[in-house]
RNA sequence: UCGGUUUUGUGGGUGAUCGCUCUAAUAAUUUUUGUAUAUUGCUGAAAUUAGAGAGGAAAGUCCGGACUCCAUAUGGCAGCGCAAGGGGUAACGCCCCUCUAUAGUAAUGUACGGAACAGUGGAACAGAGAGAAUGUCCGGGGCUAUGAGCCUGACACCGGGAACGGGAGGGUCAGGGGAGCCGCCGGAGUGAAAACAGCCAAACUCUGCGCGGAGCAAGAUCAAAUAGGGGGACAUUAGUAGGACGGCCAGUCCGUAGUCUCCGGGUAAGAUCGCUUGAGGGUGUCAGUAAUGACACUCCUAGAGGAAUGAUCAUCCAUCUUUAUCGGGGUGCUAAUGGGACCUGGUGAAGUGGACAGAAUCCGGCUUAUAGCAAAACCGAACUC
RNA sequence: GGUGAUGUGGCCGAGUGGCUAGGCUCAGCUCUGCAAAAGCUGCUACAGCGGUUCAAAUCCGCUCGUCACCU
């Protein structure tokens, strides 16, 4: 897989291994990132959205965005060996809905100042 | 011109940069996985090039099918569904035409529709009375001391083979008794409905028709090792015990525990197939009131799998807001034929910025969500010729 | 993706088509020096929208929410 898209965490158990022994942190309100090291060499990266976040296009909408973020990183030079889960908290239906992809980005990139700190 | 009805179509376009998924091609050349070998080769990936890449509802999963497995799913009962009359369809609870009721001036919309003399059941409260009812009130009519209504008995008559039972809102006769009576007509009152064998079957039910069950997480194939398990042969005998056909019965099919031998199940959210050419779309002609069908030509248009179609910029077309300007109306304000609040249309400029919503085996419907734009047919009103 | 169940006050929970029981909680009053307990009184509901019916929590559609099962 040479491809320029990040790696994406499929197993539930690692998932729950995150949620047990990774660190937390809250850039907004409404993002949590939960991450942690791993030994592949390189970032893999997992969203979780609730049904209540929004409808499926809203949550589809997330997702690419979540995966258009990392590719940009990942082609500026940035990667480290780590799991990443994006949990979107719900708050509102409208919310989601009316957010821009410039918001989405400041709060990531104020999330991932304090991954690296820690990496 | 204004107002309305119905039916369709569209669901932002173009370009640039960086990306994702699939398909095809790659000659003498490149990098690399596995395998085989005398170099070759075969196979997979990368790279390059070309092509394609969400919807009218993809949604809800409410109906109907295709397909797959259970037996090529057969008969009956139970259960479930549908229901005017015709037609369309693979099929339907869908669609079309016609009948009926109802709303509208109209175009047209909406809704119901098998059976209540087969049976069971229901109608709170109110009311005299709610289903073979009635001891309400008022008026009319009729019957009645030539003895009514009422009570008792007998007979005709009805049911039953008979014994016997009934003998009534009806008939005849005899006895008692002694003043009112009437399944009459019209009205009042109660109620949703008041006597019409009326109403309710989206109450049970009956009649007619239809339906076997499960669902692509269906199902099929592939690889290392051990138990369970499966195939074959022998033994065993009664087609028994038991099992399958996911409610029950019939009916059909399968069918032992032992010994020998061969195969190799499940899981790692394993891989591959199923997986997209189909009751398909478009155009034309013909048949039909129409839904739809027939024929001819033509097109190929997503197949992911923790699940691809994204991000940014420029510009154009709609939308909305502000403003300038040019017309039209102008019943309020003003002393005013002028001015002009306000309404409305065109043009220019600046800004804003895209409704509902994301394929998951595939089709036909229904239902629900939906900014705006466009087209056709028809109806009503006013004006002009 | 597929299949099924369910929705009645703040909570639990009955309900044959005819004014929606009952318990807990809460509020007020009585009792008490003050509380608790007890007694009395009260508040707050049929998930939403249509249809059938004289009349729907109940029958029939559609929509919404919640929960469970199948690899």
């Amino acid at each position: 897989m040479e491809n320029s898209s990040p790696l994406i965490i499929k197993r539930s158990s690692d998932f729950y291994s995150l949620k047990q022994s990774g660190k937390r942190y809250w850039p907004t309100k409404w993002l949590l990132l939960n991450y942690g090291k791993n030994d592949l060499g390189q970032i893999r990266l997992g969203v979780t959205a609730s049904r209540k976040v929004g409808s499926a296009v809203v949550r589809n909408k997330l997702k690419r965005w979540s995966r258009e973020y990392f590719r940009k990183s990942l082609k500026a030079g940035n990667s480290n060996a780590a799991d990443i889960n994006l949990i979107f908290k719900p708050i509102d239906k409208e919310f989601y809905k009316v957010l821009k992809y410039q918001e989405f980005v400041e709060a990531m990139d104020a999330g991932m100042l304090v991954v690296r700190k820690y990496l």
